[in-house]
RNA sequence: CGAGGUGUAGCGCAGUUUGGUAGCGCGUUUGGUUCGGGACCAAAAGGUCGCAGGUUCAAAUCCUGUCACCUCGACCA
């Protein structure tokens, strides 16, 4: 390809909108221009990427007996009412009606569109597993896109859909997955990437996990224990805190006027917030009833593991008057209040804390919870924090940090086909709910993600499996007709050696063609100029400087291809 | 959906308070001089100032409405 008549400009200033480093590079290396909130078009550098990405993904699912298909984007409606789905998920479902008045949706993900293409006939047991994917545009209609392709209403996912007649079947192919998804992401240029444990939310199932690679941009929170290695979501993570006994004291009614948050009111009494019960207030969305939490006083409440729990969704709750309820008082003593109320397991083992007393202006000290109130039992729904016991090796070194969900995992279980009627005759003859599992990696943001963690001041530095081509040729001074003769020669012959070259023969200066090179972030630089011809060579460069030599001209064409293959062999050559 | 911000040339912005000929930088085109990290000189093209209504002799500027985009929050397989 000519840089020439490439498409896509490329400039200096960080349009007004972006604000991340993967979104800046991309629009200002002509990679993608945005269409509307969340939805963007890709140019011929953005797109070979992808292409490459998928096909990588493509390989992997093969490998381990995927069969390709494709989903519509567009479903009726009904087929999303089998499982339930179409009443249950909000807005980020887009609906519309086809003209004969019938209710439609845009496909967001593909459960129930694989379940359909798989039931019939039930297929006997020796017809299991199989495992069917697609790599196709999803629309999710996201209340806030945001940062690129990070966070997009339109994008290509890949997704996978498992079929299982037994959970020990399932739980093997989920490890098989799990460990493409590994092989994926080392093969993309970012074998950084983490599985976590997860939270499995609308999908259902019991065990997921997502692939997340750390960055502090990431809009997820990862919990991580450097010593075992333990690694789950935020929404996920198990909070075990340790609490020492104070020492037993009287329960003791203070005043503490106008003391209403749990900073103010221990330092007005000189304690710590750990000395506390802190209540949190929500109520339900549907019926507004509230729930009062009780968690540690220096804790926060997870309300995932919180939603998880009451099993419906939930908002911070707005206080009105009348229901027993003295904001900033609150206290689990004798609470008289209209609201559910539950106790975290942070507060276990306490025996000498400040609470409200239900009351404004007072609070009580020496709160003994077993002694002073009645209640169920302890539940878990804190968030857990910096320096918090690991639940797995119980190390107090639990750590915090961000990233970006790039692939998920879930064992879904029966939830579509028992929903959906998908059965399998086992080999009594009976029929059974066949055991799914489903695989999803976002595409689009898997580039941006790598763009994300490859790139220095200047551009990207794709990694060279993925790189839009693997050789940036530049002729410097094409205008000279002995430059121009022996850069269009490579050319040529790169090209007939099967290497991807990207040939800028512009006539401008050095610093636009390198400027615009580094934006490209093409792993393979090779320059021709009148200085190299001099010395009967052409330079051969990294993007990201492990290397910088002159090759001979003669052999230039063979010495960069074997270089090219040299690198992809090292990316390519996991395990 | 809540709060805030911004819409003026392909991109970045000034002009709006106080109404009076549409501006600057980058980029683009042409010619010339340069040439290994976004060169220089000269000339040129390019905008119904987001959209609709209103006030006015006169609106980018004031008023009303509306749309889009961005940020924070809510939400998020």
């Amino acid at each position: 390809m000519k840089l020439a008549n490439m498409l896509g400009d490329r400039f200096r200033e960080t349009p007004a909108d972006c604000q991340i480093t993967s979104q800046i590079f991309m629009i200002r290396g002509g990679y993608m221009k945005q269409v509307a909130n969340g939805i963007y078009s890709l140019y011929m550098p953005a797109r070979r990427i992808v292409r490459k990405i998928e096909n990588i993904i493509r390989e992997e699912m093969d490998a381990v007996d995927g069969q390709e298909v494709l989903f519509p984007v567009v479903m009726p409606a009904d087929l999303w009412r089998e499982s339930g789905r179409y009443d249950k998920i909000g807005s980020e479902l887009a609906r519309f009606k086809d003209r004969g008045g019938n209710d439609m949706v845009l496909g967001m993900t593909h459960e129930e569109a694989s379940v359909q293409l798989v039931r019939g006939t039930p297929k006997p047991e020796s017809a299991f597993p199989f495992m069917i994917y697609q790599i196709q545009t999803k629309f999710r209609d996201e209340p806030r896109a945001r940062g690129g392709l990070i966070r997009v209403r339109e994008f290509t996912m890949k997704d996978a859909y498992s079929f299982h007649t037994s959970q020990e079947d399932l739980e093997k192919y989920y490890n098989r997955c799990y460990h493409a998804y590994e092989r994926i992401f080392a093969r993309c240029g970012v074998p950084e990437v983490v599985a976590v444990k997860s939270d499995s939310g609308m999908m259902g199932g019991s065990i997921s996990h997502e692939f997340m690679l750390l960055t502090d941009i990431g809009e997820d929170t990862i919990v991580t224990c450097p010593e075992c290695g333990y690694r789950s979501n935020m929404e996920a993570a198990d909070c075990i805190v340790k609490n020492a006994p104070m020492g037993e004291a009287p329960l003791t009614k203070v005043a503490t006027p106008d003391q209403k948050t749990i900073e103010d009111v221990c330092s007005f009494l000189h304690t710590d917030p750990v000395n506390s019960a802190k209540a949190v207030v929500y109520q339900e969305n549907l019926t507004d009833k509230y729930i009062i939490v009780f968690v540690r006083g220096d804790l926060e409440v997870n309300e995932t593991k919180l939603r998880n729990l009451l099993g419906c969704e939930i908002h911070p709750a707005d206080i009105a008057d009348g229901h027993g309820i003295v904001q900033g008082f609150i206290g689990p003593v004798n609470f008289q209040g209209d609201a559910r109320v539950l106790i975290d397991k942070s507060l276990e083992g306490t025996d000498n804390l400040v609470c409200g007393a239900n009351e404004e202006g007072y609070h009580y000290t020496g709160l003994n919870l077993k002694r002073d109130v009645k209640f169920d039992g302890f539940c878990d729904v804190a968030k857990t924090y910096a320096g918090a016991i690991c639940p797995v090796c119980g190390k107090p070194r639990i750590s915090i940090s961000r990233g970006i969900e790039v692939g998920n995992i879930f064992q879904l279980g029966t939830k579509y086909s028992h929903a959906m009627g998908l059965q399998y005759q086992n080999k009594d003859g009976g029929f059974n709910d066949v055991i799914m599992g489903c695989y999803g990696i976002g595409v689009g943001r898997l580039c941006a993600s790598v763009c994300e963690v490859r790139h220095d001041d200047y551009g990207p530095i794709w990694p060279i499996t993925i790189a839009p081509w693997q050789v940036h040729l530049c002729a410097m001074r094409a205008d000279k007709p002995e430059v121009k003769e022996a850069a269009d020669r490579l050319y040529d012959d790169l090209q007939k050696a099967g290497v991807e070259v990207i040939y800028d023969d512009r006539p401008v200066s050095a610093g636009v063609m390198f400027s615009d090179a580094d934006l490209l972030g093409v792993p393979v630089r090779v320059i021709v100029s009148p200085k190299t011809l001099a010395r009967g060579a052409v330079e051969m460069a990294a993007r990201d400087k492990s290397f910088r030599n002159d090759i001979n001209i003669d052999t230039a064409c063979q010495d960069i291809a074997a270089t090219v293959r040299e690198m992809l062999a090292k990316v390519n050559d996991v395990e």
